[in-house]
DNA sequence: GAAGAATGTCTTAGCGCTGAGATACATTGG
DNA sequence: CCAATGTATCTCAGCGCTAAGACATTCTTC
């Protein structure tokens, strides 16, 4: 006697709420099950919901930030130099970092930026390779602009789910991001 | 007296884990708690996570596909055709709903899949505006040999989690999406 | 059955990101 | 103190996507 990940899976909505609606990812499942029966295809409930979450959260993210003129590659720069703390001073490594994109990306997410005169960049005292990318009032006055907004969207995106799931949505993804290494290195 | 989602959510992993590190998503809400004390930032601890758990799988699934001359997009067609069932064929539309992306994205994706000879296009008899896509003996082959490398590769992102986690997890998922109104319309 | 609305697909300009590499500066070891 | 190595940032070609709209076909309504 063993179990599959498919056993635990398979369903667990059903149970909970007997007359619960077949999601997507559940019509996937069922239609890998008629193709692949062999298959255990059960990390695809995980996966498969976690793209699709993903998408639907960063298209209404995305709504809000285009209200206050941002998308959210520069929300991203502008609320993680705000969070920062006085002086609001970050090097483009510490941006590169936090938002976990390339160089490349930082560097143009800048230009932008700067171009808008949201942010400043200048060249550091202590190491003449490295820059200190800093907010400017007008850019502080955006981010406090969008962010009680952002918050605003953030729950009303969580108002469908109970506190309990919320806990244990946060208490799942936390564990799951350490055992993949994130956070700590 | 009255709860806020911040103190359900406080740290809940350190009642769990007495001895948690904190990751990524409690730094970033430890800098707003000083910077703005005022503002509930809790919501960041579900879409904070959100976002990074999908970037981190998101680079480990590519990798994978990757290994068999693939990317996200290429392999998301070709095992939404093949999860069809005989005869393996869809419209462009149904790719589309199926994906999450806008008609141009499948237009471009079959361009390229079709180039390499893993899918035909062909004019739909049933309706003169429609395509029929389908996989060509060697698509179909290709993702014989990729979908379970890739299921391989989901499993062991899993491998940190255990299954009262995981179930909670999609459960919370598709608990949230359901009320984003997913998978209805 | 013709006009107008709706639908399915494709086209194209523009956007942000990656990956590879260039450049400038800093650190380390002999 | 110099050479070699490492680090911080920027450059740029190429990629896949979106948004807007073109075009052909089908459906609806009178």
């Amino acid at each position: 006697m063993w179990l599959t990940v498919t056993s635990l899976l398979r369903n667990p909505g059903a149970i909970a709420y007997p007359g619960a609606v077949a999601d997507h990812v559940d019509r996937v499942v069922a239609q890998w099950a008629a193709e692949r029966p062999d298959l255990d295809v059960s990390p695809m409930e995980v996966f498969g919901r976690l793209k699709r979450l993903y998408r639907v959260v960063d298209a209404a993210l995305n709504r809000t930030f285009a209200e206050h003129g941002l998308d959210a590659a520069s929300f991203d720069v502008l609320a993680t130099l705000k969070r920062s703390g006085p002086p609001y001073r970050l090097t483009p490594t510490g941006l590169m970092q936090s938002a976990m994109v390339t160089s490349g990306a930082i560097t143009q997410r800048l230009d932008r930026l700067e171009a808008r005169g949201l942010v400043t960049r200048t060249r550091s005292d202590q190491d003449g390779r490295s820059r200190e990318v800093a907010l400017t009032p007008e850019g502080h006055a955006l981010i406090e602009r969008a962010l009680p907004a952002h918050l605003a969207t953030e729950v009303g995106l969580l108002e469908g789910l109970d506190d309990a799931r919320t806990a244990a949505l946060v208490d799942a993804m936390r564990t799951l991001l350490a055992a993949l290494g994130d956070g700590e290195e």
